[in-house]
DNA sequence: CTAGCTGCAAAGACTTTGCAAAAGT
DNA sequence: ACTTTTGCAAAGTCTTTGCAGCTAG
């Protein structure tokens, strides 16, 4: 998840102890890339940390939401995925094959400051999904 | 569903049965808000046709989105949500409370063009979410 | 008529919780 | 030491499926 750093600082300094199930899921979370499932996180985690549970997973996730760290969203399946909390995530979804690519490029923060300001909010990250028909499938 | 329109057209066209079940469930689309989860459908259904069952809510709704006609997304909880699949959709999120206000006026037409032209996406629809925290949770 | 739909109930998948043992600080 | 955290297994919730009867076209 590159855009996430020192999560492990972050949970201890938020009185969190470091356990070994702990920096397995933060390892998978800062070498894989973005859009893992708790079942991807397992499995990954698994690798590093053999005793990990399913249950610690999902723990562990509910604990970096709390804390802001990472936020939940989802592609067109209905697997809880999740990406940082920080920045933004821009999305191209092919609604027929559910494949996805991503793009950098984007031109929301304009928006996103005229609507901070508007509504008040402080905006920490965005997500931007376009939905569609990919090459592949349209023709 | 404001933007849904002809929901019963397309589905005859397309082949299928027009049975009081799925007129249920089809006034209910373009009668309530948009953000209807399975359940709010299946309530809201029931006061129209209160023979209509879960299973079909399920059934129907999975058709509606293989015939692109609704698109799944989620808000803050892991509770599946319909919207027309068509069109913008924009959310300003609450991280902490949850609270969703939407927004209309949108920037993103021209990233739009692009991308499209860029991986030769036909482009349907977009989601735009901001999360962070809103007046009330950051003070 | 006849294929497609439905409602029911059971099965399956996913997520949460209670608890005793283990481990970080 | 002492509290938090863990893994296990059971419970709970959400979603899908099988099937016999019903119904739209």
């Amino acid at each position: 998840m590159s855009t996430i750093c020192n999560l492990t600082e972050r949970l201890r300094q938020a009185g969190y102890k470091l356990t070994p199930a702990r920096r397995a899921i933060i390892e998978v979370l800062e070498t894989e890339p973005e859009h893992l499932s708790h079942q991807q996180i397992l499995e990954e985690g698994q690798k590093v940390y053999p005793k990990l549970s399913r249950a610690t997973v999902y723990r562990t996730m509910e604990l970096l939401v709390e804390l802001q760290l990472v936020r939940p969203f989802y592609l067109n399946d209905p697997t809880q995925r999740f990406v940082s909390a920080l920045g933004g995530h821009h999305h191209l979804v092919c609604s027929s094959c559910g494949k996805t690519f991503e793009f950098e490029h984007c031109t929301v923060d304009q928006l996103s400051n005229e609507l901070s300001e508007k509504y008040g909010f402080q905006i920490l990250s965005h997500l931007l999904e376009f939905h569609g028909l990919c090459e592949g499938c349209h023709q």
